[in-house]
DNA sequence: AAATAATTATACCGATCGGTATATTTTATA
DNA sequence: TATAAAATATACCGATCGGTATAATTATTT
């Protein structure tokens, strides 16, 4: 049975996670926080210690929505070209998607802690690593099934991945327009078939 | 002849231009500022009326150095190919160019001022656009010379390359490694001969 | 229902925020 | 070199910052 300070835990994040997300981490005030969720200051520090800590939750619970997600679509597929195809489908939806909470946050947090919150930039760092590795997998299994080229280098080639997808999501932001981005994953899927396929 | 203050404001600028790049609007106090410069309050204040004017023209002369160089590079070419070749080679040396002064500016800013600061996202989307449409130049310049072939969608392909080369960027920084935005300049050189060449 | 424990609200802390009025200093003009 | 003008330093403004001690309230247990 979950005691009533944990749910005002989860609700503080659940509130809070979007304004980190559009306003970064010193652009998010305290006052924001008690705004956003209608608690005093009290409230807040009762559940959580600090702001940097609370701003580190809140970057797991959007990162939790996004990889969540992403991993369902991609888990169920059975063939490497079919979970490439869910990846490109996930990210043709992401704008919308990401629009309701503020955008990427792999991309805001990753800008906004760069030169700013060591905690924060490592927590990026490692889910950036996580994901390519993920896209890797996918690819080694496409080796291992004959269904993709033994030749792909498929460490570099994730990493092509992730700066092709990330850098859409980056120019579909600046633009409002999320056309662009449903473009550069047709264009990854054309990829996809002249690099991959056997 | 250029008076004292002129000197000042430029100075100011310079000295204050990395620190906004690396730490943002918000993430950048007037303490840092007098910091940067060695000046006080009432110094930065006689030269500039606001902290965001002051932010605005951080943000161009960071631009400057950037646009400015690849301009160069690229007008310094005739045929289309090979300034697309001045396109990928300035990029290639953009981790270590922009690492000085914190990275890219057009991501820093793009992302921090997103939900924040309208008139410097105003600011950020004119240059992205601006820098589409050179880049679309460079292509529509290509298929009048016979040089590249006459279906390219000019439009569609110039925000294709610019996503690329942002989230290659975006990649390089957050992983500190040069050697990733290098490979996809190398990707995207292979990619031209492919679409581009007649 | 009473007692206790857990949670939230209130009121406050020193520090810092962006910005300004004015005094002081430096520069340019005569 | 004396004087006027421009530029910088100092001292201060109210507001807000993140954070905390304590009082008031709400949940939980007995």
């Amino acid at each position: 049975m979950r005691t009533k300070a944990e749910k005002t835990t989860e609700f503080i994040i659940q509130q809070v996670a979007p304004v980190f997300n559009k306003n970064g981490y010193v652009g998010t005030s305290l006052s924001d926080i008690t705004k956003a969720t209608g608690l005093t200051k009290g409230a807040i520090y009762g559940n959580f210690d600090s702001k940097e800590h609370l701003a580190v939750e809140a970057f797991n619970y959007n990162l939790r929505k996004v990889v969540g997600l992403i991993a369902e679509k991609i888990n169920a597929q059975e063939r490497a070209s079919d979970k490439l195809k869910a990846l490109t489908d996930f990210y043709r939806a992401y704008y919308q998607f990401t629009n309701d909470f503020g955008g990427c946050p792999v991309l805001n947090v990753g800008i906004d802690s760069n030169h700013q919150n060591p905690a924060l930039k490592k927590r990026v760092n490692d889910i950036i690593d996580k994901l390519i590795k993920n896209i890797e997998d996918i690819l080694q299994l496409g080796i291992q099934q004959n269904e993709f080229k033994k030749s792909i280098d498929s460490s570099q080639y994730a990493k092509r991945i992730y700066s092709i997808v990330e850098g859409s999501i980056f120019t579909a932001t600046m633009m409002k327009d999320e056309s662009h981005l449903i473009d550069m994953m047709n264009f990854l899927d054309q990829m996809f078939e002249i690099d991959l396929l056997e």
